[in-house]
DNA sequence: GCCATATACTTTATATTTAAACTATTGACA
DNA sequence: TGTCAATAGTTTAAATATAAAGTATATGGC
């Protein structure tokens, strides 16, 4: 993630609505972002984006281009590229030939790869789970659901 | 920011409603970056972290401490020594001397770093508006307000 | 079939970001 | 007062991240 504008603690209050609203959603992602990145580097010597990947790999059993790992994970494909290159050197991924285009690869895990994923994905989603204790599960399905309406405007209109 | 943790978008049934959410989440704070990042740079040929930093700067007259920067835009104390060196060499802010701290500087903004910043400022807080436009203003108070919740819990819990 | 254009991926240059090591100064306290 | 841990900031190395340019292959129209 980048930057966040700022902790929103102290907004004065000429700040239109939706502009603190927007703060509050960067700082929230931030403090979440900076928790799993540092439990990752801590337990499993890895870090956010390969964890990212790999999650991507695990759901889709018979491969995806690269294309589709950029466009899923919301990066560039060049920064795909690099994370790859960092998880086929170690052994937890696999560039496969695309038998339909001579263009493109398969990535997909390796059996090692699944493996350490399993025992990854269990720890993240305690730690998630940890995270969002505090907020009724109430609460939290109306946040999902306006998070969905969010999202569909920002894919809809801001292509 | 990071690497999102997947388009949300095919999520199997498997997983736990706090992990949905904070993938919601994480996609819905990446588009938004995104889009901002992208008008930042074209539109005025700057990033978002520099803007970000500024943005701090404004709300401070008297100055900020390097520190403070740190914790309000929740980076590390070393990139916000990049972000700075790039300010000052661009002449949009200065390092102070701290009369009560021979160790620290006071950053502050010039009078052309405030000029711009408020250019800026007021494209941005359209673009952002404008990107929450379809959501209801009672909707963006409610999630406004579960957000602070979250962010409360997140600052309390994991220090 | 041939060619223009689009697509898939990599490479390059630059900026952001973290963690960890380092320097300088402060502040607490024995 | 002298010492020593804590604090403020920088530097370093490595990983992300973008945008833009480059390479190879597909695809669609003629």
């Amino acid at each position: 993630m980048s930057a966040a504008l700022g902790m929103d603690s102290r907004l004065t209050d000429d700040h239109h609505e939706s502009l603190r609203l927007w703060l509050r959603l960067l700082t929230c992602t931030h403090l979440v972002e900076t928790h799993v990145r540092k439990a990752l580097a801590k337990q499993f010597k890895t870090t956010l984006p390969r964890f990212d990947l790999m999650a991507q790999l695990e759901r889709a059993p018979h491969g995806l281009q690269m294309g589709e790992l950029s466009r899923r994970m919301l990066v560039t494909g060049g920064n795909v590229t690099g994370i790859v290159d960092q998880l086929e050197r170690s052994g937890l991924i696999v560039r496969t030939e695309d038998p339909a285009d001579r263009r493109a690869y398969l990535v997909k895990l390796t059996k090692e790869g699944r493996r350490l994923f399993a025992q990854m994905a269990a720890e993240h989603e305690s730690w998630i789970i940890k995270l969002f204790s505090g907020i009724p599960k109430r609460e939290q399905r109306a946040l999902h659901e306006s998070l969905s309406r969010l999202r569909g405007q920002l894919t809809r209109d801001t292509p």
